[in-house]
DNA sequence: AACCCGGGGTT
DNA sequence: AACCCAGGGTT
């Protein structure tokens, strides 16, 4: 019969032990600060992450004054960072905590909006007495190589063969430093391209070391072509202001502000004319291209000045160009509101 | 600028 | 189980 694999998490225990990080400000015992570092970290480094880190927790010390915060003081707040559904997720969140505690397992945690089941499972691990595995982007880099597992790993089969994987590779004792040690040597040392094999504490064991195609792991079946759409869009302007609108929490952009939107260019025509009447003047038109995961996104921009706007509603408002960097928009459209306005 | 990537949510 | 969404990293 095959024994336990225990040198794998021997070797990551001592590597973590000498090499791996210590002293990152959410490795205490405050479910709050665990919880919000590891929302943070979903794709994001901790770099990247850190200073909003700071800001957040002097903006909102506890569970409870986010819990109370409005929305908007949230986005902004977390603005910068991207992926604003994580925002969205955590406000929801704590206002769950507020009211029902913090979970005591990670299945509870799972139910929480934004938390997946390889959260749940650091959370409880960080917080003191969750004994799961973990399956992020890191680990299954570490996994697909150590083991040499070719499948392609966008499938729900080979998913569920690394959960099994991480599973069977769980020490008895030293979770916390295991986990942790798992997490920093894929971020740190198997990383996606040129991994420095030569400082891994696993590359004796590493199967696809041996057989040379360390690199080529992990593997991911290709994606289908993507599509083009093309919409229009309204850039309507007074003096220093655009007029914006908040978007369906479903779909694209969830939540955030954005220009007035249609398919075609007649209906958008339509739109302005309905809502502000003949206080448009027609400027110049502008484009931009967006790639998503499917498809390509291309916008006409037709910009319009106006001199007498309508009030804001909870839906649209006006927007000064120097709140624009700060604000919740999407990705492109800040870029073009910023190039709009720019000097 | 093209290409690659990966977390949770939805269907 | 497959697909959707979002924005950063790498080349």
């Amino acid at each position: 019969m095959n024994t336990k694999n225990t040198a794998f998490a021997t070797a990551i225990i001592c590597w973590q032990k000498r090499y791996g990080r210590h002293n990152l400000p959410w490795q205490c015992d405050n479910p709050y600060h665990i919880w919000l570092s590891e929302i943070m970290l979903q794709q994001t480094q901790v770099t990247t992450m850190l200073p909003y880190y700071q800001r957040f927790l002097r903006r909102f010390p506890d569970v409870h004054r986010l819990a109370r915060a409005h929305t908007e003081s949230v986005m902004a707040v977390w603005s910068g960072l991207g992926y604003y559904a994580r925002a969205r997720h955590l406000h929801a969140t704590a206002k769950i905590i507020a009211c029902k505690g913090f979970p005591q397992n990670a299945a509870s945690w799972q139910t929480l909006p934004g938390v997946g089941k390889s959260t749940a499972a650091a959370i409880t691990i960080f917080a003191g007495g969750g004994h799961h595995a973990i399956l992020d982007g890191n680990v299954k880099r570490v996994l697909t190589r150590v083991f040499a597992i070719e499948q392609p790993t966008n499938k729900a089969a080979t998913i569920h063969t690394l959960w099994k994987l991480a599973d069977s590779l769980l020490p008895t004792h030293n979770i916390k430093p295991y986990t942790q040690g798992l997490m920093d040597l894929g971020a740190t040392v198997c990383v996606r391209v040129s991994p420095r094999c030569e400082a891994c504490p696993l590359s004796k064991q590493c199967l696809a070391r041996q057989r040379g195609i360390e690199r080529r792991l992990p593997h991911r079946s290709p994606r289908p072509i993507k599509s083009v759409r093309h919409i229009a869009m309204a850039l309507i302007y007074h003096h220093n202001k655009v007029w914006l609108q908040k978007r369906p929490h479903a779909g694209i952009w969830g939540g955030l502000w954005s220009l007035p939107e249609k398919e075609a260019t007649a209906d958008l025509r339509d739109y302005c004319c309905k809502k502000f009447g003949d206080t448009l003047t027609p400027r110049e038109e502008m484009a931009f291209t967006h790639t998503f995961t499917h498809y390509h996104l291309h916008a006409k921009v037709l910009c319009y000045a106006c001199y007498k706007p309508p009030t804001s509603s909870p839906t649209a408002k006006w927007m000064q160009k120097g709140a624009l960097a700060d604000a919740a928009l999407p990705a492109p459209i800040k870029k073009l509101l910023l190039a709009f306005f720019a000097p």
